[in-house]
DNA sequence: TCCGGCATTGACCTACACGTAAGCGTAAGA
DNA sequence: TCTTACGCTTACGTGTAGGTCAATGCCGGA
């Protein structure tokens, strides 16, 4: 119950600095609780900061993903808000549809490329 | 027949500024002819510009497209070679695999936030 | 009490991927 | 001929996402 974590027990389970954490908080991205000046992080920072990382490895900003943890924070409530956030709900779906598609065209692109290594390398196998 | 484009015929087409296309023959991952110092796209470099904003848009590096390319431009003959680049290929799988699920679960989460965008909507739409 | 080790803060530094401004050449259309 | 548009180069500027370094605080163990 009411488990902490240390920012360094962080750093190493997510493979990230604590320069890296810090600066998240700078950033306000998280808020970690303090004893005296020591950052402790509990559950919920520590999946915060999972979601923080999955955004940036799919080329979220910074300050994209401040904008959705506020979403998240506190929704929006009036009508002319929500269909903003729908708007950038939208775009963004479509940004992520095209990246996904252009994984798909590369992870096909990386699979000729290694038939091809393994071609050549049965051919130098064969003339040595 | 040997259509060249301009310049800007392509950062319009491809939504990008001549600073960027001016810089990626700086960084050597075009090289448009010249006809006096005007450049003249050919279809091969129309092709390879696209490639390279789908390897922008999915994350890689100027220098990580380069490496790609000149893989493209003379593979590897040397046994060694060939199997670090396919350990490279391998990586880089995993890399994308990876992006791929991050990208479908926020998607999925983008639904969400969709749906309580909706439902949101309709409370307020009753209660005015 | 002293020490080693983790934490913190602030200041400065860095790489990447361009943007922007200045100044000039050139070619086509009014 | 004048203007407009496009293109070129050189050079400096910028935002992002941290890294690095130095000085210092604090705590538990010998």
């Amino acid at each position: 119950m009411h488990k902490f974590y240390t920012i360094t027990e962080l750093t190493r389970e997510f493979g990230v600095s604590t320069r890296t954490l810090r600066y998240y908080e700078d950033e306000g991205l998280i808020q970690p609780e303090r004893r005296g000046r020591t950052r402790l992080f509990r559950a919920a920072d520590r999946r915060l900061i999972q979601e923080i990382l999955r955004g940036r490895r799919i080329g979220f900003s910074i300050s994209e993903i401040r904008e959705i943890i506020q979403v998240y924070k506190d929704p929006p409530g009036e009508a002319g808000q929500l269909r903003l956030l729908m708007r950038k709900v939208e775009e963004k779906r479509d940004d992520l549809r095209q990246k996904r598609k252009d994984i798909e065209d590369t992870l096909a692109e990386l699979d000729n490329i290694e038939e091809s290594c393994l071609t050549r390398l049965a051919e130098i196998g064969v003339n040595t």
